[in-house]
DNA sequence: TGGCAGGGTGCTACAGTATAGCATTGCAAT
DNA sequence: ATTGCAATGCTATACTGTAGCACCCTGCCA
């Protein structure tokens, strides 16, 4: 279901310019990576331009978008942020447990999860593409306290 | 699993004023109901504002909020969108099939998803209160065609 | 019946999130 | 060197969602 795309681009087949992963896209996975919790589109680009960079929001999505095409982050639908891959490389659907209080997510790959989601589709007849799971709650921490 | 919350609001204990679906309210939530797709907060101000009237964005939103509350209309995260509840006074977690090419959002309730996920954050002594499932994908009728 | 304690709405302004469009630069293969 | 695409810079704008405050409405109770 879904499965992460590879990490390393194929050869450029018939055309010539391969796709990157530039230094730009390195440092925002980089800023990414470092926070513990996710990270918003702006807070992104406040970390990346607080050395005097003058980036657009433009230049943030752009990158946005090509690392979670390679599987490196996950977007969170429901917060409007992205989280670093704690999986990478392997094939996986991402799912979340994400918690209100301290804003932790953390990254589950539950086979039975989506092996319920791919039966539920198939029996409706429905194409799987991209399968969002991401469960609200009170992590194990903030349950207690 | 997130139980919808019940349609009638409990009388008022000690206090005075009831909760109430009133007329705005009531109008947002037949807006919804009568478009076969999932709606944006905007669009739903576009409709309700066709006959002349000067409502803001708040009022929508807090239509919205009240008619979530109420489990008349599920969210959905990854559209940024609206859609009435199909399965109204029942109790069951919002779980969709969203069709990415004519955009159907069919609402389904599989209790082995449900419990899949029950399950999985139990195990990692998470308190689930809002989970959510919303896969992306072909519907029957665009796979095909 | 008058006042109080809510809830509900109108309204203005603003904050936060994301994309369009076009010019320019960089990279690699001919 | 030229070409063809990838990538970036840059400006502007669109889309989504909230804050804050005044005012009104409704039901209760003195």
């Amino acid at each position: 279901m879904t499965p992460t795309a590879a990490h390393s681009p194929p050869a450029p087949p018939g055309g010539r310019a391969a796709v990157r992963l530039t230094a730009g896209r390195r440092r925002v996975l980089e800023i990414v990576r470092e926070s513990a919790a996710p990270m918003g589109a702006y807070d992104i680009l406040s970390r990346l331009n607080a050395a005097g960079g003058r980036h657009a929001p433009s230049a943030v999505y752009r990158a946005l978008d090509f690392l979670v095409a390679r599987g490196l982050l996950h977007r969170l639908e429901s917060l409007n942020a992205w989280v670093a891959c704690r999986i990478p490389g392997e094939s996986h659907s991402a799912q979340f447990l994400l918690c209100r209080r301290c804003g932790a997510a953390d990254e589950i790959d539950s086979r039975r999860i989506a092996a319920a989601i791919r039966e539920r589709a198939r029996s409706a007849g429905f194409a799987v593409e991209s399968p969002v799971v991401e469960v609200a709650g009170l992590c194990p921490n903030c349950r207690d306290g």
